[in-house]
RNA sequence: GGGCCCGUAGGGUAGCUUGGUCGAUCCUUUUAGCUUUGGGAGCUAGAGACUCCAGUUCAAAUCUGGGCGGGCCCA
């Protein structure tokens, strides 16, 4: 059985490379640090996950827009704390044709300074609020670090919600909107999650709060998939986004924004797939049946019809399917569509027709049966649904077995995954903490929880106001 | 910012120490034809590489210097 030169459970990073590269996702041959192409097989991934959330922001009224990729450097710099966060990750241009720019410009790091300008525009009274956008954009960033497919990039595909509110507690039920939003989102993709409210020194430049959504890679490392965040009137001041109330006077806007990037398919590939490939959610999967069929000289007629047959009535129940048809072997097509990550498989042969069956087998646990034609369609309703269901039961039991609520620093050492200690809530102790743990502070839990107030914190001992969650990170 | 490593077909490799036997190995890939098809089929004939520039030399994939590209470690 041909499997991966890398195993996922021995050595997880070297398996992710080989495995993005092998189901044709992206090339990383194009010459630029962290600039990769997107391949056919991945752009369609990505697509369908954006298809996800395209779906989620309609239910929730949220338009779709588009701003432009450049910001000139007046509008980027009217926020303090912002410039201070993304200053030194900016790519800037400084000329055009053969002259030097007056001002110059940067590709966006993330869209606010560039929609910000136009809300104080188009924002007049409160029957205007709230104003809900998002866009599916790339930005920039210039990372410095190792780059990572889907991981870390310098040029990174990133949905981005921005919302406009009268008051405080309007954004605050956004905020709740969006935690409802990504719950939906991730449990379609079959990945449990963990929200974090992130410390204060690494909360969103220019944010009030930032509350992360974060998983867990099989490597024991958590990845950030995206961030909600509270803006207040942090940016409406200097962007200058007020509106008129009922009653005439002049208010500013509190603000939310809801991003997420393309690294929800680096979760995607690294919590599902296994040593022989992907393994895709049927949500998110492009085909989400394959019908291969088993052709022998003089029965081809036959054995295709039943293949196109059984297609026909898959779309006509809105199921992907697609007939492989290709003239190589049938073992080349399983192991190509195993790799690719196709939840499930169906095979018929002339050996079937004569039984009236056909046979499934499953991606993510290899069970092969033989169903009769006749119930086939509901059979492969109830696997699809079945794959979904075992998917995410395996990565929360992943997650479970790998977060570890613990008193002492010692305790924390041996864990791998992530750590939940008592905290002060003093920055020196989490910071200390960090070190030693060799780790990153991932943010306390957003839900409230008494039982840490009678613990003390394990670096100064005073008592705890909170769980602080710290974990080695991506 | 400091240190280290790497660069041979689309991918993975051998050759490099000690220059000549390299008209560059093997696997994979790929094209055409025949034959096959229930877990990566076979045969025949083809295709495809020494990162670039300069130097040393009778002779460079191999030695020297530089550029470009990639990666790692430390701060």
């Amino acid at each position: 059985m041909p499997e991966t030169k890398y195993k996922k459970d021995e050595d997880f990073n070297e398996w992710y490379n080989e495995i993005v590269e092998l189901a044709d996702l992206c090339d990383k041959r194009y010459p630029i640090k962290g600039m990769n192409v997107w391949r056919p097989y991945g752009w369609k991934l990505m697509n369908h996950v954006d298809r996800q959330i395209r779906e989620e922001m309609e239910k929730t009224n949220h338009q779709e827009v588009y701003f432009p990729l450049l910001i000139p450097e007046s509008l980027f710099k009217k926020e303090e704390e912002h410039i201070e966060g993304f200053g030194s990750e900016v790519y800037w241009i400084t000329h055009a044709g053969t002259n030097e720019l007056e001002e110059r410009w940067l590709l966006r790091p993330t869209s606010e300074t560039a929609m910000y300008p136009m809300f104080s525009i188009w924002i007049r009274s409160h029957a205007d609020l709230p104003l809900k956008i998002f866009q599916i954009v790339n930005t920039f960033r210039y990372e410095t670090k190792q780059t990572r497919a889907f991981i870390r990039v310098r040029e990174i595909h990133f949905f981005e919600a921005h919302t406009c509110h009268v008051d405080f507690e309007d954004a605050e039920k956004q905020v709740k909107e969006d935690r409802e939003i990504a719950d939906r989102l991730l449990k379609k993709l079959c990945m449990p999650y963990i929200f974090c409210k992130r410390p204060e020194w690494d909360k969103f430049a220019g944010a009030f709060y930032t509350i992360s959504i974060d998983v867990l890679m099989p490597s024991g490392r958590t990845l950030q998939l995206g961030s909600i965040h509270q803006y207040q009137d942090n940016f409406s001041k200097p962007y200058e986004i007020s509106y008129e109330t009922e009653g005439g006077e002049h208010n500013y806007c509190h603000q939310t924004t809801y991003g997420m990037s393309e690294r929800i398919l680096g979760a995607l590939i690294g919590i599902h797939g296994d040593n022989k490939g992907l393994v895709m959610p049927p949500a998110v999967a492009p085909t989400q049946v394959v019908i291969i069929p088993i052709i022998f000289k003089g029965k081809e007629k036959e054995v295709l019809d039943a293949c196109e047959i059984l297609s026909k009535k898959l779309a006509e129940k809105n199921i992907k399917s697609h007939v492989d048809n290709r003239d190589i072997s049938p073992g080349t097509k399983y192991y190509d569509w195993e790799l690719k990550g196709v939840p499930l498989r169906i095979e018929i042969g002339p050996r079937d027709l004569d039984k009236k069956e056909i046979i499934l087998v499953r991606r993510d646990t290899g069970e092969k049966k033989s169903v009769s034609q006749d119930a086939s369609i509901e059979t492969i309703t109830v696997e699809l649904d079945n794959i979904s269901k075992s998917l995410y039961e395996n990565a929360k039991k992943f997650l479970d077995e790998n977060m570890h609520r613990v008193q002492s620093v010692e305790e924390a050492k041996n864990k791998k995954g992530i750590v939940e200690l008592p905290w002060c809530g003093n920055d020196d102790c989490a910071l200390e903490i960090e070190n030693i743990l060799d780790g990153n502070t991932l943010g306390e839990p957003i839900e409230d929880d008494e039982e840490c107030k009678k613990y003390s914190c394990p670096m100064c001992g005073k008592p705890a106001e909170t769980w602080m969650r710290f974990a080695k990170t991506y």
